[in-house]
DNA sequence: CATGAATGAGCGTTCATTCAT
DNA sequence: TATGAATGAACGCTCATTCAT
């Protein structure tokens, strides 16, 4: 899974061979029909697993109680720890969110994360904090943002420091919030 | 190669086939390979050309003598300009920009676009009035947050008026701009 | 389809292989799937053409009119026919009917050959002359004897000549007839 | 073997897995390689088998001394006997006898089938009681027939009774002795 | 002794590319 | 110039066989 993981992540799904997948996990190309079923279920079941663990990521331990803003850092520094503790699995989930070969499941899952999201922003809205944009438009601000830059990481363009997160979190909230001035 | 482009930017560059864009384009597959070489050049050509494009967008008329945020304004103009223009040709570039399958010209060019970004955030930064990040990281966050919101647009789930643009618009300034308060 | 037929009729449908039809018509693997959707299909089609060209042998020119040992023998005389015309198409059709992977076509197709055995069969029956026993077994009989000689012919181990013929004709009509004495 | 027997006949060789046959004897794929070298060495041991078998069926008590019409009867029966002990075994022998992948001993055992009827029919025609056609022709009139018939036993199209047997037997036998009317 | 995970050759099939028409 | 039939390398996948447990 971590070498179907990288590859799909780097190479799309189409643009990655199941032969690509066995050499780079050193196993026999057989072997991965074993645990999979085909190439699809495969990356279904990758994308359920890392948008799972994403979500676990932005929302284990979400201070319900706390201000918007802080449950913003909160939800922040979760996508940080996922982008991190996994450099592609954000990106698996950016470029295959939607795409024709996710089973319902998968975009259920997918959904979940959403839904998660959209309730965050429509409490911030609701307390007049954050801009009366659609949600989907706010989240897809926040997440685009997030995720180029994480690209930039990735690639090495950049390097990761705790002031630049910190940084970037102000850049993106900013994006959002309801400004006073 | 409007065939292409749609075709490329809604299953990406492995997940199109050459008689797929034959067929959409109501010619015969031998007629692609009397204008372009492979599907690797139909690519390469199809990218350079789109963004040439976008670049004449964001830069025609560019207000060199105007200050920042006048400039940034027609900035994102050329961009919803482009993205309106042919829906798909952003999504495009913005999935297959880094792609393995660039040539030399290709990522030439697309550097051409960042460098008149670079130079935009540059001298915003040197005004200070955009916040001292690295320019990759705030073009992301623009482009990233610009991109993944016309996605949204091209798949009919939020509608473009001019007041959600100009918003955006806003809500894209505010992550990068330095705040007084 | 003849290289199909003869690899079919040979190997059964398992083991042959696409690239061996391939080679032995002399095309390319892909040629075949510009003709046929799929191997399945293929074998279908083939079925079908080969059963529907044995009726046409045995049924054409049917003397509806003349008594049953004529009629018998016209439809011995149609089996001969086909079976030297294309001495593999016999054993196809006989080593295939039944196959889990013939479709609803093929087998309607098998069954209209069935019809007409069995309409013979049951005229014969009525007027006394041929023997009281379930149709199916009769005509398997007859089938069954006649197949397996021919595969004798084509296996080169006896020779094919008029008289040999005509006396096999015999000895079926004789394990079919009632007989007198 | 019995899975082995039951899967060769219904689908053939080729369209027989080891995995099928190990699941369908409740096994362990690699257990049967304990027991045999590979899957063409099964086939050629079940081969001779059930040739065997079959070979003593038919020449078990043979009545050396009786007349002919008797020792069509006992062969015939031993036929019945062997068919209905195992209902799949004559068809595997049918349908895999002349086989590609038969080895050397495998097709001897079957020649001594052969030798066996043949020599039935030889002391037939010698006494003028046997039709003067090729002997292979002969056994493969009453074989062909007898054969295709119980496929329609095994396929529950027509139900063995010991009346229907009789008449078959009857039938067979009309086919090959000669006629003195 | 029995197992079943692992293997990779080879299957059925697709598709970028060529070329006669 | 435009075509689409033909190609064969390479795809996704299967399965006869092996071998560590």
């Amino acid at each position: 899974m971590d070498a179907a993981l990288l590859l799909f992540a780097e190479r799309g799904y189409d643009g990655t061979t199941v032969p690509m997948i066995a050499d780079t996990a050193e196993v026999g190309a057989g072997t991965i029909y074993r645990y999979f079923e085909s190439k699809e279920v495969l990356v279904n079941v990758l994308f359920q697993e890392c948008v799972t663990r994403f979500i676990g990521s932005v929302s284990r331990n979400y201070p319900h109680a706390a201000n918007i803003r802080a449950q913003f850092t909160h939800i922040f520094g979760g996508m940080v720890r996922f982008a991190k503790d996994d450099i592609h699995a954000l990106h698996f989930i950016e470029t295959h969110s939607g795409a024709r070969y996710l089973d319902p499941k998968s975009r259920e899952t997918f959904q979940q994360l959403m839904d998660f999201l959209h309730a965050f922003v429509h409490s911030g809205k609701e307390q007049g904090l954050i801009r009366p944009l659609p949600s989907d438009a706010l989240i897809a601000i926040v997440f685009g943002a997030f995720t180029k830059m994480f690209t930039l990481i990735r690639a090495g363009k950049i390097t990761e420091t705790p002031e630049l997160l910190s940084q970037i979190e102000e850049s993106c909230w900013d994006a959002v919030r309801v400004h006073s001035d």
